[in-house]
Order: C-alpha cells, then structure tokens, then sequence
DNA sequence: CCCTTATTGAGAATATATCTCAATTTTAAT
DNA sequence: ATTAAAATTGAGATATATTCTCAATAAGGG
C-alpha cells in the first residue's frame, strides 16, 4: 500500500527536487496528523519530536505539499492558514469558530457544482477555492 | 433621498458615537467607489485628496463601516482584505484571479442557501462568510 | 570522489493590521 | 459662549504571519 508520504516522494522527484529528511519528516507529521495545523503549530511539534526543520523550511515544504494535491490549505480568516490532508476527504468547507477558533467540516456538493457553473459562465480558470464561514459554534453559541 | 453616507451618520450616532469629518471623509470615498478597495489602496487616495485621515482611522472607520452592514470585507486570500459598498448589490461571492489581480463577481442564491442549511445543521451561528475562487480570469487564462 | 544543483537555517525583511496614549475634537449641558 | 465629559485622532510602536536573502551544506549523477 502506497503511503501519502510516498505520493509526496514521488512528486518531488517527478519535479526533479531532492526528497530530503526534513521533507519526509514535516509530510508524516502532516499526512499523520488529523487536525487543521496552522505552520507555526506544525513547527513545534515537529520541535518536541527532534525534527530541526526551520520555519523557512516548514513554510516551503507546506507550499510544494499543496502544489502536490495531498494537502489542502485553509484561510482562517484571521491571517493564518490551516493545512489538512486529503486522503480519504471529499472536498469539503469549513465552520470556524471565532470565538474558540475550532475548525468544523461540512460538505455540500451541489455547492461545489454551483462554484463550477459559475466559473464556466465567467471563463474563469478556478486552481482553488475557499469558502470559510465564521460565527459561533455550538458550545460558544450556548455560552455566550 | 437618502444616501449611504447618511446611513452610515445615523448608524454612529445612533450608537452614541460622533459622526466626525475623517469619517465623513473616509466613508463618501468608499462609498463612490465601486471599485473593490483594498485599506491601503484607500488611505492613498484620501491622500490625494487632501484628507489627513491615518491609517488607524482608516482601519477603525472600516470596521464600523462593516459593522454598519454598508460595506462588506472580502478576504483577499493573500492577508489583505477588500472593502465595496453593499448599497443596491445583492449578496456575491467573488471570481479573484492570482495573476492581474482582478476581482469579478457572481451571484448564486442557491449556494447561500445551502449554507444556512448548513449552518444550521451544524448548530453553527454564522456571522459573516466567504467564499472566494481563486484563478485566472478570462484574459489572464487566454494570454497563459 | 567531484561537480552541479537544490536545499537549508538563521535572521532580516515585508506586509497587513492593531494597539498605545497624549493631544485634540465633539457634543451636550450649562 | 464656556465648559466638562467622552470620543476620536495621529504618529509611531507593536504584533503576527509569512517570505526573502545568502552563505553553508547536502544530494545525486557521472
């Protein structure tokens, strides 16, 4: 069985780049990890695992795994990005949390068909799309 | 008859707050605009202008401009956010093209309302969205 | 092993936005 | 008009996330 790692190994040598230790290592801990993990959350775990990947090289490595399609990444709306992996997801968009910052997923195909009609009306070339909506999750809701 | 700008003095009065000349200013600019204007982009122009409005009053008129429900932010998805009038527009999401930068607009009631179902699904409550497609336009895509 | 090319880390740089606080302005009450 | 209380302002400091720079290092092919 084909690992996500190896996928992303595959990838890189396809592009003709080194697969290097401090790649290999930040993709397991992405492709490992079933949370939206902001960069600067990623660096430190990979810190208390022994990793000694730069931010700089955290920030690259992030950016050639979405280039890759095994990763998404995600707007927080408050000038961070979250990243998650896509194995086994359907393409799905996100509840966020602005209170407590928790990331929920939802899916909703037909909206996903809209967003595609939309961009053939316009003779849009879509690469990505974001669709984040904010407010109250349900425990803030009730406590507020 | 009423104009925005009018709107916008009752709304900060009406919470107790003063309707000052920088404000005046700062919101006649956005709301004769039509284009999707960026914090910056803005305090450059009210520059030309002769307005003397600094960049903290800028940001701080745009928030309650937002609040007021006048104006919407749109997430650039590149840390800047934009700012466009809502007066005679109906709800839209945004086509943004990664290459000229361009903003176009389309409108899909449909998906609006898959996202209240959504919401409510989830016990979420929704304070604001976005949902922006990243790309290249029709022009951008045709020059590639 | 050597050469070329890619990668890395450390810290500087950038960019957007927010915060601080003393000085000023606004409004309403005198 | 004066005045007092409260809100607002500007200038610059600060915060935060991310990207850039560049010399040193590592990777892989011949």
């Amino acid at each position: 069985m084909r690992t996500e790692t190896s996928r992303f190994k595959d990838y890189i040598e396809t592009k003709g780049l080194y697969f290097t230790p401090e790649r290999q290592c930040i993709a397991e801990e992405v492709f490992s990890n079933h949370k939206h993990l902001d960069a600067e959350e990623l660096l430190k775990i990979l810190k208390t695992k022994g990793s000694k990947a730069s931010r700089a090289t955290v920030y690259r490595t992030l950016d050639l795994l979405v280039e890759s399609g095994l990763v998404d990444k995600i707007d927080l709306g408050d000038g961070r990005a979250a990243y998650e992996h896509t194995a086994g997801h359907t393409h799905h968009d996100h509840l966020i949390c602005i209170k407590c910052g928790s990331v929920e997923e939802f899916e909703e195909p037909l909206i996903e068909q809209l967003q595609d009609w939309a961009c053939e009306k316009a003779g849009f070339k879509a690469t990505g799309h974001n669709l984040n909506i904010y407010g109250y999750c349900r425990s803030c809701n009730a406590t507020q």
